[in-house]
DNA sequence: TGATGTGAACCCATTCACAGCC
DNA sequence: GGCTGTGAATGGGTTCACATCA
């Protein structure tokens, strides 16, 4: 969405290398010291040429007729991702969902770690989730300047994730993960991406609709949703 | 991926159109009753062709020179993604990330209800979220078959995603949301989408690193901040 | 020989531009 | 005149096929 002019990694290849980083690094883990293309491409749920493609536009960190060498390709793709580095991230909501991503043990181990949460609800505030005590919305400002924060994560419900936004890029947040069912209005060179956590159940659903709808069902059985 | 029973919307367009559901439904709130795609795509963050594009897709159902009927729009979007039925949904794990789901209003909100969750862990069996007591993995099959579930959710640690979508379909569901980091291996004809909270901070702290990068800062400070 | 890296072909999605209807 | 609906053009991403090189 935001115009890097720099931009070298088509967006679909960036979304796809976290995942291979995932397994070069369980790899790396069972002592496996080389990978081909092929078998990458297995364990990724993707095709070989896919992976190539993808790998290419790193460098050309592979060795014709043997294959990738693990850690190296494994750093390789942790540099380009800027995951050598940790990345300090705030969260603004500290309900169920902001709780459990303070909680979610796979953030911290991929490379990030929550420096805050904030809320505007007084009874939330000073509670610790996650090793981290809940404080004010209003001091946003401050834990992210003085903690370096680049990334904000919004776990407010819809009606308050402007808002939410707003204060971020006041802060001087400029890449923000929405995970409110909201359309945000940023400034131009604010990086958002948007998780809608039951827009995935209703596109799951218009599949499930469609599965059903062909009749092909072997011994599936009587899955049939009962109406509202 | 599988067949082409008839008239099949295009997998980009079906993503588009929970957001626009989402709109509509707060434009009946406030009484609207006509909108343009003019409009509508200013509301939905896309440009206006995407979205009469889009909504062609459904049908015929706006007006040449007046616009869409709000309602007429919002139910037939409904129709077409299968919302005006409501969707019994099956979650596996309740560490903290099922707990949030099944606490999320946003999802019973949506046309979904939560009728079972389940767990492995003996300390979990038995406590109450989200209004719903958790059981037994062991007790997955007959949930599902007695309420008649067909989308699953798998809320556990990625090393047991793939013993839980082997579960959930011995139990016949068809549809499986994956919010572990793992891939997974079903059969043909199950459908898979996945949600990986971990990555969405990945890919955004690329684009991070690009903005940074193109504004020649090394250092970490504050990046245009604007004002609101 | 065997697997990478990559132009070229292909396919899907987005955007354009305008015909068609209100 | 205004806005929808849609063929046509464009662009991005995926797949193919093979030249290339350890």
């Amino acid at each position: 969405m935001t115009d890097s002019p720099r931009r070298r990694i088509p967006e679909a290849a960036v979304g796809r290398l976290p995942v291979y980083l995932r397994i070069l690094s369980d790899l790396v883990g069972e002592g496996t010291t080389q990978i081909s293309s092929e078998q990458l491409a297995e364990l990724a749920g993707v095709n070989a040429a896919k992976v190539r493609k993808d790998l290419s536009y790193l460098g050309t960190y592979g060795t014709r007729g043997v294959g990738y060498d693990v850690q190296y390709l494994l750093y390789q793709i942790q540099r380009e991702l800027g995951l050598n580095q940790s990345w300090p991230v705030i969260i603004v909501g500290a309900g169920n969902l902001g709780q459990a991503l303070a909680n979610y043990a796979g953030i911290t181990e991929r490379g990030f770690h929550i420096v805050g949460i904030v809320d505007k609800d007084e009874s939330k505030i000073g509670t610790v989730v996650g090793g981290v005590r809940v404080r004010h919305a209003d001091d946003l400002q401050q834990i992210a300047q003085s903690k370096g924060v680049s990334i904000g994560i919004i776990a407010t419900p819809a009606p308050h994730a402007q808002e939410a936004a707003e204060a971020l890029v006041r802060a001087g947040i400029g890449s923000i993960l929405n995970f409110a069912p909201a359309v945000l209005a940023v400034p131009k060179g604010v990086n958002v991406r948007k998780v809608d956590l039951a827009l995935e159940l209703q596109i799951l659903s218009y599949y499930e609709q469609c599965r059903s709808d062909t009749r092909g069902d072997s011994q599936g059985g009587q899955s049939t949703p009962v109406s509202a």
